[in-house]
RNA sequence: GCCGAAGUGGCGGAACUGGCAGACGCACAGGACUUAAAAUCCUGCGGCCCUUAAAGCCGUACGGGUUCGAUUCCCGUCUUCGGCACCA
């Protein structure tokens, strides 16, 4: 094998003088945008994982390329974080020099892949000229209404003061020093994604995503219908309403459950039962996330002493307090049949509330309690004998009319909380002034830029607030003095816009000019890490919603078409980690092997959805197969033969057959994503050339011609090799600005195809027939051959079955 | 607990829409070349039965079913992975 990273750095440098694969923005007709989710240079060095994912969906683009696209594929870097700040209060290397370091590490890596990339469009989020639209944008929603404040408790460390993200908090307790996480609330800002909730549902079935994909997306969103009663106090002084999905056993209501960080608790409670509540609330409040969310755990909770009125009965039921009705869906209150909720008849027997049934099973069969089905209501009042469904329009229909329920639609889906009390994120751009309130900031002072020195070991506030020369400044409207807003924004938000400012990376004027994005937007394919499935994918899809309606933008979704990677596991089968000991770094096996070996490799060894572990095999089937190409294409380019006349032999045909194959399989599973079976295609190939090389190749045309196909379709899995080929061969600079190959379908046609013959189903010969016979004629002339008789005699047949070009099944008694 | 995906030779993995299971490759075995090794090339390679071969039988996690025909569709069970988690 004569390939190496020689190879690779000769083309690379060449593919950069001559500006390869620089955009042409002018062939904006033929766009396709390209992009992979951008890498977060944590690490410093990329790892097999982004190799398997940049190196392949590169191969893709180059693909598309050759098929005339005009490929629109940039890189960025998703670069504000919480473990380059984790790792600055380790090291004490700021988290900007950290970032920056990496940034230029990865970068350096990224162009020895030999990718496609246009570096003139990077982005990197933790730039002022990046997040300072970051900032636009957040003021954008602001003046729309999608970002407003309020309190919402955070998981909070009281032995290092700090706020701990959902990962920090280990079984309850902070990660690094094992204290008890508790609870606590701060005011902060969110974006109102919920408004979106029911558009981000309905687009999910025009988009060519993961079907896996679109279910996360739909369960997160989590839509319910049902109806939104109210329930007055039994002494008349307050209401409340509840959401449920079963207004059917509205009549079975035997005590209601409202979440212990109700505001209403305060104002219900009884005085003796204030201790009791007060004492519970406590305990919620000391639950972790975990803890309180597990289904395990028995049910707890406390009677208030105060009760409500039935709106369909007029009965008096008791109002209880307990953890398992969660604040912050529904109305944070729910009615409690325990007659037909497995929750409720739990409590109910627990706490020996009554249980009273009101729907029966249908066919009258099931007695055991309790019945969670639809059914017949019974003990209903005028409603009884009417079944589940019916009776549910009816209740609520007949409250509605006295305003007291109505039909509504419920969401899982909650808003998203986008403050951080961190230091390396995008500041937000607010202001608070103790007279007019929250400010925003004016347009012209944008960006709000991150200072650079900032105490953020962590002590109970956000690290911004300690920095007074960040901290102070004149409020916008008034004039006098403010403070601005300490927290910084969560990096899904840098992320949900990233794809909308590559084409116009450098616009100072605006994030991104509308016309321009219209052209090369949406994104036509889009791979990365499932683990996105839900927050990343959601987040960007509602951005750029709310854009569009803002009329920045003038289409619905961000990315038409989605593909996830498969993961690349440790060689022991394990996820790989430093701690297990089973990293694979892809800078050694590149120095040894080249580039384009190490992507062939991850190419062909895996399922690109699947994954798999890591094995060293494998690559040295890829160096064997460069060596056998190089060696065909080096003997090649001395030959010379003269045109080949008359029809092909019978060598020739197979030859052409498999090089037509080929084109047609690498061009179709390429197209796909499949690239292990593209590859295959091209060994197929190969294997072919070599049979007719050892055949004598007489005609030598198509030998070179299949070689130059053959070089094609593989440009896009080994490029720097099939360029230093391609040149080898004579051919003009660059393989990659030749036309993808068409298979001729002709040659797709054998001329006698092999049928084979079962008796009931078994296989028990096999005949040769000339193809294109349809079904009728394929019977007719196999139930003649000596062959065929000679399996059904003495046997009657019952029916025969004969599929074109592939079997023909007898059916014998 | 719920939802989803998957389970195919010693291994990675193929098989379009129900139509020859195991493409392509690894490993292994035998052979050629070589003083020898490496490299390269050729051949074989699911299991059982058998001295060998032919023939036959079994075989896509397991048990049923539909069908002329099932890796593919349906029902049930087990296992693995992923997602969500008291959602009213």
């Amino acid at each position: 094998m004569s390939y190496s990273t020689k190879t690779d750095e000769k083309w690379q440098k060449k593919w950069e003088e001559t500006g390869l694969y620089k955009f042409d923005r002018e062939k904006t007709d033929k766009k396709l945008y390209c992009l992979e989710m951008f890498s977060y240079p944590s690490g410093a060095k990329l790892h097999v994982g982004h190799w398997y994912n940049f190196g392949l969906t590169d191969s893709w683009a180059r693909f598309k390329r050759m098929q005339g696209y005009n490929v629109f594929h940039p890189m960025g870097f998703d670069a504000f974080g919480l473990p380059a700040e984790n790792y600055a209060i380790k090291t004490g290397i700021h988290p900007k020099d950290s970032t920056y370091q990496n940034i230029r590490t990865m970068e350096g890596q990224l162009k020895k892949m030999g990718a496609t990339y246009d570096w003139d469009y990077e982005v990197i989020t933790c730039d002022p000229e990046y997040y300072k639209w970051t900032e636009w944008i957040f003021l954008k929603l602001y003046e729309r209404g999608l970002a407003y404040r309020k309190k919402a408790p955070v998981n909070w460390c009281p032995s290092c003061k700090t706020v701990l993200a959902n990962e920090q908090v280990v079984d309850g307790a902070c990660e690094r020093c094992k204290t008890e996480v508790t609870k606590k609330d701060l005011t902060q800002w969110f974006y109102k994604i919920t408004d979106y909730a029911q558009e981000l549902l309905d687009c999910l079935p025009t988009l060519d995503w993961p079907e896996k994909t679109k279910k996360i997306q739909q369960n997160w969103i989590g839509r319910s219908e049902g109806a939104e009663l109210v329930f007055e106090g039994a002494d008349g002084s307050f209401s409340f309403k509840v959401f449920t999905t079963r207004a059917d056993t509205l009549y079975g209501v035997t005590y209601v459950v409202l979440a212990p960080e109700n505001e209403l608790v305060d104002r219900i409670t009884t005085p003796e039962n204030k201790a009791a509540v007060e004492q519970y609330r406590d305990f919620a409040r000391k639950q972790t996330e975990i803890e309180r969310l597990s289904t395990v755990r028995e049910k707890t909770g406390v009677f208030t002493g105060a009760y409500a009125i039935n709106p369909v009965n007029g009965n008096k039921v008791p109002i209880w307090i307990a953890d398992y009705v969660l604040a912050g869906y529904g109305t944070g209150c729910v009615m409690a049949v325990p007659a037909h909720d497995e929750r409720d008849f739990d409590f109910a027997k627990k706490y020996s509330l009554p249980v009273k049934r009101v729907i029966r099973s249908t066919d009258g069969s099931d007695d055991t309690l309790p019945f969670c089905d639809d059914g017949i209501l019974t003990d209903s009042a005028e409603f009884s004998g009417v079944g589940s469904d019916d009776a549910r329009r009816a209740i609520v229909g007949k409250l509605n009319k006295e305003c007291r329920g109505e039909m509504k639609i419920n969401y899982r889906l909650r808003d998203w909380l986008v403050s951080r009390q961190r230091y390396w994120g995008a500041p937000i751009p607010m202001i608070h002034c103790e007279h007019c309130g929250v400010v925003p900031v004016p347009e012209k002072d944008l960006p709000v830029v991150l200072p650079y020195n900032v105490e953020f070991t962590p002590d109970g506030e956000s690290p911004l607030a300690k920095c007074e020369e960040f901290m102070n400044v004149p409020c916008p409207k008034c004039g006098k003095p403010a403070r601005r807003d300490p927290d910084t924004l969560d990096t899904f938000v840098c992320s949900s816009w990233y794809y909308l400012r590559y084409p116009d990376n450098k616009n100072s004027e605006k994030a991104f000019d509308t016309e321009w994005t219209d052209k090369i937007l949406p994104v036509d394919k889009y791979v990365g890490g499932a683990e996105h499935a839900a927050m990343h994918l959601l987040y960007a899809r509602f951005f750029t919603k709310a854009l569009r309606d803002m009329g920045f933008l003038h289409f619905d979704e961000p990315f038409l078409s989605l593909v996830h990677q498969g993961t690349i596991l440790g060689p022991d089968g394990n996820r790989m980690s430093k701690s297990r000991g089973n990293t694979i770094s892809p800078d050694d096996y590149i120095v040894e092997n080249g580039s384009d070996v190490f992507r062939m490799y991850l190419g062909f060894g895996f399922a690109y959805t699947e994954g798999g572990p890591w094995s060293d095999d494998g690559l040295k089937a890829i160096s064997r197969f460069v060596g056998r190409v190089e060696r065909l294409a080096e003997s090649a380019a001395e030959l010379k033969g003269a045109q080949a006349g008359g029809p092909f032999d019978s060598e020739e045909k197979e030859l052409n057959f498999v090089r037509n194959t080929a084109i047609k399989g690498v061009t179709e599973d390429t197209d796909r994503f499949q690239f292990n079976t593209s590859i295959a295609r091209l060994m197929e190939l190969v294997n072919a050339l070599y049979k007719y090389e050892s055949q004598g190749r007489k005609n030598i045309p198509l030998y070179i011609d299949t070689i130059i196909d053959m070089l094609k379709l593989m440009a896009p899995f080994a490029p720097h090799l099939s360029e230093e080929l391609w040149e080898k061969m004579g051919r003009a600079y660059s393989i990659f600005n030749e036309e993808w190959p068409a298979w001729d379908a002709a040659a797709l046609v054998r001329d006698e195809v092999e049928i084979v013959v079962q008796l009931n189903g078994k296989i028990k010969d096999k005949i040769t027939l000339p193809s294109g016979l349809d079904s009728k004629q394929t019977e007719e002339m196999a139930m003649k051959l000596d062959q065929v008789t000679a399996l059904i005699e003495g046997k009657t047949v019952v029916k025969v079955v004969a599929v074109p070009g592939r079997l023909l099944n007898i059916v014998v008694r």
